[in-house]
DNA sequence: GACCCCGTGTAACTAAAGTCACATACTCTC
DNA sequence: GAGAGTATGTGACTTTAGTTACACGGGGTC
């Protein structure tokens, strides 16, 4: 890792500077940088892991697989996240029980178990990852409401909110995100663009009326 | 806390014994103890917490509850357990998620936030929590996949060879567990009754054939 | 331009889960 | 042992989700 590299790290978690430095550079000098290229595997399920990262840049979608193809999202890790899977194997010493792939090139340094848990030291380092911990927890707990009580076009409506106007997104990676298939996906939105809620393209999706699709999720 | 409550809290938490000897009376001289009757609540969704719970005794279910009533339990906490939920609303400070309630006569040891997070200072018990947070985070990423893609015969069957020979459980109460409703849960253990996986009685299930319940998860 | 790949549209069907309504039966209490 | 309250059994029905199978069309390649 070089200094502009270093600097970067530290922008992103600005954390990293109220931990003892002769620690943080000794663990810095025997991480790695790693780079992913979009669509690239990052780990698999029941494969065990070995260091703890810090994202750079770009962005890991953290999935489920189903023996029949089928995908879930569980969540995404962005730069000064944590990846709670990977820390989850590494401190819980149990091997991964999802995927993980680059949505976007991504760039994360990798920092070995035993320098990890010397920084985890620190006691601001360490409420910093305790709260991104509890941070996926909670997420994860409201999944499962989600996934187990919740119906597919008010999920499929509160995805659409949360992007934003435009989603550049297929049908298919779509149905990945929300655990269902493609038909389902293409026959929500169809009906969503019939009463003008959204408008369809190719990979395109545009929001026309969100108080509506507001609407939908408060049922 | 009188001496005997110490020991218990030693015996089912010896990571204990690896904290420093001072911050640690002082911490337990500020914590309290507290006692559930077996039904009680003991926390809700949108609540805030103040403690950190270390269970001697008793078990605590923590579940979801939907608008319509279904509920559908996320984990259980029992003595050497820590309640992700409420460390994550500690530590992350946000509100519970999510709602507990004692399943059956519960004692545990409320320590306050500030004393927790000096006790994370120590290494091993760090280690220790740590590891109990990824247990749990594991587990909920397994119970999205389960809820997301598994049906409900799979995991009823499932639920019960965990839970052993015998379950004294109502309808009610396994619907509740699995997040659906009692009219499933009855059609389906009198299937299973009628093909002789199992037999039925009034708030008891006792497993007959467990190979067979094996080989319906297998599928 | 012919071809192919991929994303999308759609209809008919199956399967799973949930809802409604009510019957039955056990248990505990008075 | 009558009655209340709770647990269970069950059938008919609706809703939601998933499956199958195929048609259409744009965009890029050779």
């Amino acid at each position: 890792m070089d200094e502009k590299q270093k600097e970067r790290l530290f922008k992103i978690y600005p954390v990293l500077s109220e931990v003892d430095r002769d620690l943080l550079t000794g663990a810095l000098s025997n991480s790695m940088l790693v780079t992913f290229k979009a669509g690239a595997p990052i780990f698999d399920e029941l494969q065990s892991c070995r260091a703890f990262p810090f994202m750079i840049s770009g962005k890991i979608r953290v999935y489920k697989r189903a023996v029949n193809g089928r995908e879930l999202s569980l969540y995404n890790v962005t730069p000064g996240d944590a990846c709670v899977v990977t820390a989850g194997c590494l401190l819980g010493d149990a091997p991964y029980n999802a995927s993980g792939m680059a949505k976007t090139d991504s760039v994360m340094v990798m920092m070995a178990s035993h320098d990890f848990e010397d920084l985890l030291g620190s006691r601001v380092f360490r409420q910093y990852i305790f709260s991104l911990f509890s941070k996926r927890i909670l997420e994860l707990m409201q999944l499962v409401e989600e996934v187990a009580f919740q119906k597919l076009d008010r999920r499929l409506a509160a995805w659409l909110l949360q992007r934003g106007r435009y989603a550049n997104v297929s049908h298919q990676e779509l149905a990945d995100e929300l655990g269902t298939v493609r038909e389902m996906i293409t026959r929500l939105l169809k009906s969503f663009s019939d009463t003008g809620l959204i408008a369809l393209g190719r990979e395109r999706i545009e929001i026309l009326d969100g108080p509506a699709l507001k609407r939908i999720i408060e049922d």
